[in-house]
Formats: structure tokens, C-alpha cells, sequence
RNA sequence: GGGCGGUUAGCUCAGUUGGUUAGAGCGCCUGCCUUACAAGCAGGAGGUCGCAGGUUCGAGUCCUGCACUGCCCA
């Protein structure tokens, strides 16, 4: 970035030199460095400021120069003179990572090489990079290829250079398949042609520089820059009529990460980490489980990648980094060291440190012991270490988590409490752009958070991405999910104002009062806060609350409304934590937001309303006391999802006297399953199924909103006896005045709806809609009778009795009861219509 | 070329070890400013779960092939 700012003002890092650039790095480190923290605060996030490093820090140089020295001395870092990725543009190696492949259309060139010592005989080879051939060094043949068997040790006359190269053979460069079955061979060009040098010994000759220009090997082409001279070279190729042929071709090129310029695969004497005796040891760990990834096909990926892994280029040519700590003498000698050295230690002479910088992988890949303090053994390591679960994204699986798989794993070896630098990694999607690009510094298409947080807030902007992350997905970010939570905080806000309206009257009549809900609630926060610390076990933290408080305090089950959102707030509480500890935001997510939208405002606020002005005073207080409890209870649940309009509710809720500083140092709330009733969860079903009922025929018949009506009722003696004992609820909530229960069946009556445990009809003069009726009954109908027919066939089934466990045997017998009901009431509701 | 994933409502996506009626948000249609909330309330329409086979008592879910598509690595 910094590059590029200087880029804007037209010069490079060479024109200011090696310490006005770094201070320029750290000016923009202070400047940005502040913003992302600045985000993360915004954010909400949960992290320990007082453990905050920086990567160039000394404690961590230090770690890095400790790891260095002890990787040197173990052997497992060398030096050497080997063909790299090397960006023109930024004058460095860069690692194979981090080199983007990009198939691009170009052409492939047809050369023939004269035989030398035989007249009129030559060799084709194919190349989608003339201006390499100036460094050939041999033409390889496949040693079965008949074609060119007899051309075997001899030599050919490398066009333009005019220099004698040998006919080798070589099986792994040289495919007979494919083309002439010829290759040619630039050792300091290409990668593969390296390789295939070494083994046949061939000499390496560098015609392209540092900066891709021609140099004094390429002869009449010095100087000139690499594509040029690719043009001047097909030009004189073809002038001597050595080009035989010009094909389109599609080349894969690669291309450097940071600045998109064209690698060029090149000689030089770069650091190394022999790779392969970590990778062992990390692939192992994973194998045993002692690090398990989330979700666990990336697994597959890891091992894919660990088994086929090269040795690691760690050096760059930049300036900005962990210094390589090696000191080179004039006299050749080099000292790897940890404290620098004054003089050489060989024949005293002055010293000079090694100008390459470490990839900064190589730090980040110390982190989880560097962090913590390592080298030292410190009190934070012997706690944390290893740590219990790492975030991050898939994209830098290999750059980071491999690396500090391996790395961690070779230095805290013998550790007490193992050796691995965590035991999970849960691998998030990435959040992309809405054309479902990839955000990068670079391609500037980043969405800044903040600007998104001051449109609809952290809470909704948290709670849209705990909301979108399933596992192994990306995130499409978009903006509409993200208006619809902060529709879901202005939802929260709203119904705290109704509470605290009510709250309100009831304190200055004296009824009830905050206080009281207050202490009722003392012992929540007596026990066990949410688990902060850290145990060996890799168990997440919030099991830690597990001996704290059960269910909700102070909660006066009373009536069905108050047993079924008891209920069902122990449900919801299970089935976060089971969706919490799998590492299923999304799920927890969805069950919250359901639970405190579509059941505790929808139904419970609504159904509790006319006790909260109850001339009882018991009745009145317990139900404030209700509702306050259960609302208190949700707004933890709430609370990692939308920290900041919870914690403001919480403190609302206890009248600024809350028993702990935050919300979130309170415990999760946990299921209690002494306050789940499925009795009351199925009552409450029927209730609002009946409600649900009369609002459809009401819509359907089109009844004013305001117009009261009566319905009549036919069920059984239980069904009946609930909606009588619930007779407020129902007329309230369906806008009814009168109800009638009738022993004849309504089935066939009109304005009527039929379940399998009940039916209801609206009394109202107007008729209805016919056809309309008539079109959907036959449509239920159809439904209906499918769902008959399978499940009929389903329990005549010999296999299905004998094989299907016994609770979705009885579960389908009971179903099929209740649809015969309903075909049989469709039935006569059609006939009655005269279908 | 190798590896991994995706294909479910108009759109964006859920749907864990196969099990009763496949869900959500947005959008759409109808009606409501009902004193917590119009960023809301009530009701509604909309899906042969990519295609073709297979395993099974039972498949959106498992297997095989195909089509389209995305990503990673060479």
C-alpha cells in the first residue's frame, strides 16, 4: 500500500531508500492500524485489549529470530541458489502461494533447431516464451520416442545464439504425446526446466535481470525488456527461417498477488524452509483429531495440500519486515545468530546483516506461542496454550493455519498440555461484495463495516452475518437481510418501550416494581459467570455456566400463556447451545430471533396484556413479574448476537442496578427441563391454530376489521374445556364476541374451518366467496389425500412395520387418523357447496 | 489436468446422523395508522428439491452417471 501511495507521487521505494521507506510503513501502520481497531470496537468484539501485539513488535522479533536460529541450527533451514517466483515489479521472490494463476489467451511458437553435423535434419520444439531460448541450454527427447532415437548425444545449433546445445533425454520433461515430442531447456527460466537441469547437469544461463530487461547473456537482445525482446526474437527467427508454425494457444500465466505483473521464474539465492519433516508432524496431529477443522471437509483440502508440499521460499527482497538475522562477512563466512555479531567470527572482519526480510508468514505462523510469550515460559503460555479454537478463513488455510500447525507443533514440542497451537479451526465463508467478489485491500472493493454499521447498526449488521454463516458458505453480503434485523433490534426496542410503559404504571400505583424483579433475580449472577476461563480440554467456554443458575428465576407459571413461553424459552435456550457448541450460528441465530419475534411478541406480549391492568393485584405482579423475567431472559440469549442494545435493556431491566458491570459477564441462560411442558406446548398450538382459523374466515368473508362477531365451536370434551378456560384469549386475539359450542358437526356448514381436533364457524350474514371456497377445499382436498394414500400405503407396508423404529410408526398412525378426519370434513364441505 | 463444493419458492439462501405436512428473509397479492412497534399487524399466493438411474419399508438427505456452475491447486 505504501508502495503505491509513492507510486502516486512517482517514485518507488528505491528513490527514498531502505530507512525513510520504513518509517513511511510505520506512519501508515499507526494511521491504519488504528482504523482496523477502531472496526473491531464497533464491532463488538469480545477480545482482550490488554494482550494486544503488533507483528514487528520486539517481543515478537525476538521470537522470530529465536525460531529462525533453532530452525538453522536443526538443519531445517537452508540457502541456495534456486529458481524462484520472482516479481519484476516488486524485485522479490515471491512464495508459491502467493502466485494467482490466470489463463490467458497467447500464442505457441514452432522453432526448428538445426542438427548439428547433419545436413537439412532438425528438431521442432514449441514454446509460448521465445525469448527464453536464448538460455537453452539442451533440447529434451523422451528416451522411447523412435523419432528422435537416433539423434541421441548429438547436438543442434541453438538459432540467433549460434551455440552447440546437447540432445539429452529426459522422460519426465519430454512427452512423446505431446506436440513434436521435443521440449527445450531453460534452466534459469523455468521451473520445470530447473529441475531437468539438474539432473542432466546442464549449465544455467540467466538472460533475463532483477527487473525482466534482457542482460549481456541475451547477446544483440541486451537490454531490452522481455517482451520486447520476445518480438525482436520471433522477428529474426523468422527472418532466418527458423519458425515453423504459430498456433493460439491458451497459457496458463501466473501472476504475483500484490501488483498482478507477470511472474518471471528466475535463479536466485533465496531461504528456504525444509518443509516435509513439519508437514509430517502437522498432518499427523490432524489425523488423531488433536486439531479437528469446522467444517470438516476442509480436512481433505489440508491433507491434500500438506502431502504434496514444497520446500517454503521464506525470503523476500522487501525491506519491510522481520530482518533475516544472518550477517555476511567479505570473507565469505556467514553467521545465523541471535544477538548480531560485531565482528566475523572467523577472521574478525566487520559484518554485515543479510538485506532479505522474512515472509510474513513466517511470523504469523509463531503466533499462537509468540502471542503467549513464547520463548519464555510464561504463566500465559502454561494457561492458554493451546488455545481452543482459531477463526479464520479458508483462504488463508495454507499461508497461516498450515503454517502455524506446523510450526507450533515443532517448537512446543513435549509441551505439557500438547503441542498443537489449537484444537479447533472453524472455518468461516468469506463475506463478498454483491457481485460475489472476493474483498481485498488491492482490488479496493472492500466494504468498510463501519459505513454498513452507521446505516443499520452493529446489532443488525452482527446479527445479518451470525444469521448468514452456515458453515462452509459464503456470504453474499446483502444489504436486505441486514435491513430486515434492523428491523428485528427496532422489534426489541419496541416491545422494552411496552414493558417499560407498563412497568411505569404499575411502579407509580404502586403494584409493582423493578426492584422487585431485581430480587428476585439476586442469586443469577451469585454463580458462575460465563466462562471465561480457559480449560486444557478444548471444551468451548460457555459449558463453564453449566453450574450456574438453570431456566428462568422468579417465574410464576399461572396460566397456559405463562407454562408455554416458560417452555418454550427452555427449548429455545437448549437448542441454542446445542446450535452454539456445534458451531451453528446461523441455527441460533434463526431459533432466537423466531422465539422473541413470532412467540414472545406475537402471542405472549399480546395474551398477557389484559393481566397487566388485572383489577388482582396477585395477578397483576406476577404477571409483570413474567414478563419482565422471561424478557431479561431473552435479552441474554440476545446478547453475543446484539451486544449493544441488549446490554442497554439489561440495565434498563434492573433499573441501572444490575448485578454485573456487562450482560455479556453474566451467565448464557440455560435450559432448565423441569420448566419444559410439551402439554402446554401442544394446548397452546391448538389455541392459536383456532385463532389463526377465525382470522381466515374473517379475512375470506372480508369482514370489517372492526366488526366483533360470534363463532361457534364443535369438539371434543378436553378441546373444549381448554378454549373455555382460554375464552379471553380467543375472542380477544381473533376479534370475537360469543362463544357457542355446538355438538353438531360444522363441517359442512358455511363460513366454517375444520382441523383435525376442532371446527369453527364465524357467524356472519354474508356469503362467501363459492367458487373461491370451493377451489381451495379441493385443493386441500387433493393435499389431503395424497398424504392419506401415502401414509395408508406406508402402514399396509410389511417392511415399514417391521423396520421403521416405533415412535415414527406411531407418530404416522396418528397422522393418518387426524387426515382421514380432515378428507372426511373436506369432503362434506365440498358436497355442501354442491361440488 | 487433479481436488473440493454448489444446483430447493420470483430473488438470496436454510434444511446435522435417511423418517410424519420441505422452511426463513426479501419481494409479490389482500386488508388494516387495532394507544409497543407502518422498520408494524392480520391473512394469502408461490416449490415435479438440476436431469436420469440405483440402494431402501421410506430419499431434498445415501450411491452412480450426466448437465450447468463456482472455487482451490497444478
Amino acid at each position: 500500500m505504501v508502495e503505491r501511495q509513492l507510486a502516486v507521487e512517482g517514485k518507488n521505494r528505491r528513490d527514498i531508500g531502505r530507512e525513510a521507506f520504513t518509517a513511511r510503513v510505520w506512519d501508515w501502520k499507526q494511521h491504519y492500524g488504528g482504523v482496523i481497531l477502531q472496526q473491531m470496537k464497533r464491532l463488538g468484539t469480545s477480545v482482550d485489549w490488554s494482550r494486544e501485539y503488533f507483528t514487528m513488535d520486539e517481543r515478537m522479533s525476538r521470537a522470530v529470530r529465536e525460531a529462525f536460529v533453532r530452525l538453522y541450527e536443526e538443519g531445517l533451514i537452508y540457502r541456495g541458489k534456486y529458481i524462484v517466483n520472482w516479481c519484476p515489479r516488486c524485485i522479490t521472490a515471491v512464495s508459491d502461494l502467493e502466485v494467482v494463476h490466470e489463463e490467458t489467451r497467447g500464442k505457441i511458437w514452432e522453432i526448428r533447431y538445426p542438427v548439428v553435423d547433419s545436413k537439412d535434419e532438425y528438431i521442432v520444439v514449441a514454446t509460448t516464451r521465445p525469448e527464453t531460448m536464448l538460455g537453452d541450454t539442451a533440447v529434451a527427447v523422451n528416451s522411447a520416442d523412435e523419432r528422435y532415437r537416433h539423434l541421441h548425444r548429438k547436438h543442434v545449433l541453438l538459432p540467433l545464439m549460434n551455440r552447440a546445445i546437447p540432445i539429452i533425454t529426459d522422460d519426465i520433461l519430454a512427452n512423446p504425446e505431446f506436440g513434436t515430442g521435443a521440449v527445450k531447456v531453460t534452466p534459469s527460466h523455468d521451473p520445470n526446466d530447473f529441475e531437468a537441469g539438474l539432473r542432466n547437469n546442464l549449465p544455467q544461463i540467466e538472460v533475463i535481470n532483477e527487473i525482466a530487461q534482457m542482460n549481456e547473456n541475451a547477446g544483440p537482445y541486451k537490454g531490452l525488456d522481455r517482451f520486447e525482446a520476445r518480438q525482436k526474437v520471433l522477428e529474426d527467427l523468422e527472418r532466418g527461417g527458423f519458425l515453423v508454425g504459430t498456433k493460439e494457444y491458451v497459457v496458463p500465466l501466473g501472476k504475483c498477488s500484490r501488483c498482478r505483473t507477470i511472474i518471471e521464474p528466475r535463479l536466485s539465492t533465496q531461504w528456504f524452509v525444509k518443509i516435509k519433516p513439519l508437514a509430517e508432524r502437522a498432518i499427523e496431529v490432524v489425523e488423531k483429531g488433536d486439531i479437528k477443522f469446522v467444517p470438516e471437509n476442509y480436512t481433505k483440502t489440508y491433507f491434500e495440500w500438506m502431502r504434496n508440499i514444497y520446500d517454503w521460499c521464506i525470503s523476500r527482497q522487501l525491506w519491510w519486515g522481520h530482518r533475516i538475522p544472518a550477517w555476511h562477512c567479505k570473507c565469505g563466512e556467514m553467521m545465523v545468530a541471535r544477538q548480531a555479531p560485531t565482528k566475523c567470527t572467523k577472521c574478525g572482519g566487520p559484518v554485515e546483516q543479510d538485506n532479505d526480510v522474512l515472509d510474513t508468514w513466517f511470523s504469523s505462523g509463531l503466533l499462537p506461542c509468540s502471542a503467549l510469550g513464547w520463548p519464555d515460559d510464561t504463566p500465559d503460555l502454561d494457561a492458554f496454550y493451546p488455545n481452543t479454537l482459531l477463526i479464520t478463513g479458508f483462504d488463508i488455510l495454507f499461508f497461516w493455519v498450515a503454517r502455524m500447525i506446523m510450526m507450533n507443533c515443532h517448537f512446543m514440542r513435549g509441551n505439557q498440555h500438547g503441542d498443537v497451537p489449537f484444537r479447533n479451526v472453524y472455518i468461516h465463508g468469506l463475506i463478498r461484495d454483491a457481485e460475489r467478489q472476493k474483498m481485498s485491500k488491492t482490488k479496493g472493493n472492500v466494504v468498510d463495516p463501519i459505513e454498513i454499521i452507521e446505516k443499520y447498526g452493529t446489532d443488525a449488521v452482527r446479527f445479518t452475518l451470525a444469521a448468514m454463516a452456515m458453515p462452509g458458505g459464503d456470504i453474499a453480503f446483502s444489504e436486505s437481510r441486514t435491513e430486515s434485523y434492523r428491523a428485528f433490534a427496532n422489534k426489541i426496542w419496541n416491545a422494552a418501550r411496552f414493558l417499560f410503559m407498563n412497568v411505569d404504571k404499575a411502579q407509580e400505583s404502586g403494584l409493582w416494581s423493578l426492584a422487585e424483579f431485581k430480587a428476585s433475580q439476586d442469586s443469577i449472577s451469585s454463580k458462575g459467570t460465563a466462562g471465561i476461563k480457559e480449560t486444557h480440554s478444548g471444551a468451548p467456554s460457555f459449558r463453564e455456566a453449566e453450574g450456574g443458575p438453570k431456566g428462568i428465576r422468579g417465574f410464576k407459571a399461572e396460566t397456559l400463556e405463562d407454562r408455554w413461553i416458560l417452555s418454550r424459552f427452555n427449548r429455545v435456550a437448549q437448542e441454542i447451545h446445542e446450535a452454539l457448541e456445534a458451531y451453528r450460528f446461523h441455527e441460533a441465530a434463526h431459533v432466537v430471533y423466531h422465539f422473541f419475534w413470532g412467540e414472545y411478541c406475537d402471542w405472549y406480549l399480546e395474551l398477557i396484556k389484559p393481566r397487566l391492568a388485572a383489577d388482582d393485584r396477585d395477578q397483576g405482579r406476577t404477571a409483570y413479574e413474567n414478563l419482565i423475567s422471561i424478557f431479561e431472559g431473552a435479552l441474554r440469549l440476545l446478547s453475543p448476537f446484539m451486544p449493544f442494545i441488549t446490554e442497554e435493556l439489561w440495565h434498563a431491566v434492573y433499573d441501572d442496578q444490575a448485578p454485573a458491570k456487562s450482560i455479556a459477564l453474566v451467565a448464557y441462560p440455560l435450559a432448565d427441563s423441569a420448566q419444559m411442558n410439551p402439554d402446554a406446548e401442544t394446548e397452546m398450538a391448538i389455541l392459536q391454530d383456532l385463532i389463526v382459523s377465525v382470522r381466515n374466515i374473517r379475512a375470506e368473508l372480508k369482514v370489517e376489521p372492526k366488526q366483533k362477531l360470534a363463532i361457534e365451536i364443535h369438539a371434543a370434551d378436553d378441546i373444549r374445556a381448554l378454549i373455555d378456560r382460554n375464552r379471553g384469549a380467543v375472542e380477544r386475539l381473533a376479534n370475537v364476541e360469543g362463544i357457542t359450542f355446538v355438538d353438531r358437526s360444522l363441517a359442512k356448514a358455511a363460513g366454517a374451518r375444520s382441523t383435525a381436533r376442532f371446527d369453527v364457524r364465524v357467524i356472519y350474514e354474508r356469503k362467501i366467496d363459492v367458487a373461491a371456497e370451493r377451489d381451495r377445499l379441493s385443493k386441500e382436498l387433493t393435499k389431503l389425500t395424497q398424504e392419506l394414500t401415502r401414509a395408508t400405503g406406508q402402514l399396509s407396508n410389511e417392511g415399514f412395520l417391521a423396520k421403521a423404529p416405533a415412535n415414527v410408526i406411531e407418530g404416522l398412525k396418528k397422522r393418518k387418523a387426524e387426515v382421514e378426519v380432515l378428507v372426511q370434513k373436506t369432503n362434506d364441505a365440498l358436497c355442501e357447496l354442491g361440488a
